[in-house]
DNA sequence: TCTCTTTTTCTCAGTATTAGAATAAGGGTC
DNA sequence: GACCCTTATTCTAATACTGAGAAAAAGAGA
């Protein structure tokens, strides 16, 4: 309490949209490195942080409504290259935001929506286990495992996160797996593997990101955020492909319908669409779930 | 950016532990109402938010290792009244740490536990419905919801939050729940009846008290965290009643041991403890169980 | 009419969940 | 020792849910 250095506090919104079964993130890339939207924290204008988060993506990301939610707060000692030696910490609340693809002014503003799994190719097995894993991640866990030998707590962590020796795979463990990869990288022999492990981001800005998708994936199976990415009327497999694009992970269609429809979460519109093959009857998100269910999501495993 | 007002940065700790099947809180109150544990963020000291929170643990309760686990970032304006007009903002990290009810060094620092239903006695349901819900809580909620016509949010909101009209009890949802009653309290005609409704805390202590529990309340089902709380053997009868205090409500015992037997999160131990009734084996918490399963908690419902 | 595609419904075996009854193992008392 | 009380533990049977696949339905185009 002598010398008072002070924090720094900012906000990190990840924006997450979905496009033709591909989940985007929206980013800004003037020079280099993709970064999310950011901003300062600004006492005088935010009464609260949310109020700053929607602050930024007004004004960034021409977003003026929508869902919105806090996700972590990230404030790691020279998590941004600004600090200096006796300086201010660089603090940053991370936000999660939903939206429609297109309710965004990509274009203005400079910003652009991004796969999200070009910064993550081993997130997503809709068609089948991604060769990343097997031709660069395994080999690069098993050296960096095997480096720590007395450290069983390091395998261990592997194990569990990238699912080896039998263990399953967990698609919401995202920000785990991220870590594994990030310390690996930087502590061992394999120094800078990641750079050839998916696209870099900004500052740290990929380790939010990993944490957005990890909390997405789970809070979708309790609460019915996919309505937010999709339009207000859908099909049943449209549902099930913006499902699938988030989890990154195939479903049973048959199975699907059935939990989706006899969960009471959407209703017919009574309206068909045509697609390629048998026309698809559409439904509608209906609120009422939320107050028959204590936990009201796509369960899906 | 003209005049930069800058942010204070704390952090506030939910310290829980469990004895004779109350779930417990860490608080002082040298001067009236109750707070948490909470300090400064010290860049110069602090390499990370997480060990800030364990210097303000360690500091004030005598704790020096154990579960730590962010939760919320609380930042809204007037959250803390040394606040002033044009000066900075107080935003304070959130952090819940579970420990052992002896772990912790109550008496020499001033720190007391308290039972946390003090705070929240509609969130206990282990003996059947509180009757402060129906004495109180409904009444008032009834009375706040007519006063909004039109506002059918806001009927739909507390009907969920506290399961009226047949909507289901969600124990989780206890933020929801608090928040229902403080703006019940500061914006209608029923001003301050929150007073009544459960201890106050200092500041928004109990909004962050709110949040913990709900927090703890679902994570237990899905990741080992109950075994932060109880010895390193325990019979499964202890496991049940602490995971009912937690949950505040009642399991039925013959399918709780049945889950939790089968489910490999727990292993014999080959020893016996006395009861008043028929002898109970003991068992301990099997941490392989991280590998084998994806979601390895106590999946009550 | 036939084929292709996609949607939608059915089936069926396996597994889990729920609620309650029944049994087991101690301690204490008569 | 027989009996009762308490708590722990196992068993049972009805019901619900799940996973994987087969089959049917409804269009479009050749």
């Amino acid at each position: 309490m002598g010398d008072e250095i002070p924090a720094r506090l900012g906000i990190d919104a990840v924006v997450v949209g979905v496009r033709d079964d591909v989940p985007h993130v929206l980013t800004f890339a003037p020079d280099g490195r993709p970064r999310l939207p950011s901003g300062a924290f600004e006492p005088a204008l935010d009464r609260t942080l949310e109020l700053a988060a929607r602050r930024v993506l007004s004004d960034q990301a021409g977003l003026h409504e929508g869902y919105l939610e806090q996700l972590y707060t990230f404030g790691d000692r020279h998590r941004d290259p600004r600090e200096v030696q006796g300086g201010p910490r660089y603090v940053s609340v991370g936000y999660l935001a939903l939206t429609g693809f297109d309710d965004v002014q990509s274009g203005a503003l400079g910003a652009t929506w991004c796969d999200w799994y070009r910064f993550f190719p081993w997130e997503d097995a809709r068609a089948g286990r991604p060769e990343i894993l097997d031709r660069a991640i395994v080999p690069l866990l098993r050296r960096w495992t095997a480096a720590a030998r007395g450290d069983a707590a390091r395998a261990f962590r592997a194990r569990v996160a990238f699912g080896l020796d039998g263990a399953p795979w967990n698609n919401e463990a995202v920000l785990e797996r991220y870590e594994c990869l990030f310390e690996l990288s930087t502590a061992s022999e394999s120094a800078n593997a990641i750079a050839t492990l998916g696209d870099p981001m900004d500052l740290d800005h990929r380790r939010i990101l990993a944490t957005a998708i990890g909390r997405l994936r789970g809070k979708i199976k309790y609460r019915p955020v996919v309505f937010e990415l999709i339009g207000e009327t859908f099909t049943l497999s449209e549902l099930q492909s913006t499902v699938e694009a988030l989890g990154g992970m195939q479903l049973h269609g048959p199975n699907f319908r059935r939990l989706v429809a006899e969960s009471g979460i959407v209703e017919r519109t009574g309206e068909h669409r045509r697609t390629s093959g048998r026309p698809a009857e559409t439904y509608r998100f209906r609120p009422d779930v939320l107050a028959e269910r204590p936990d009201p999501g796509i369960g899906i495993r």
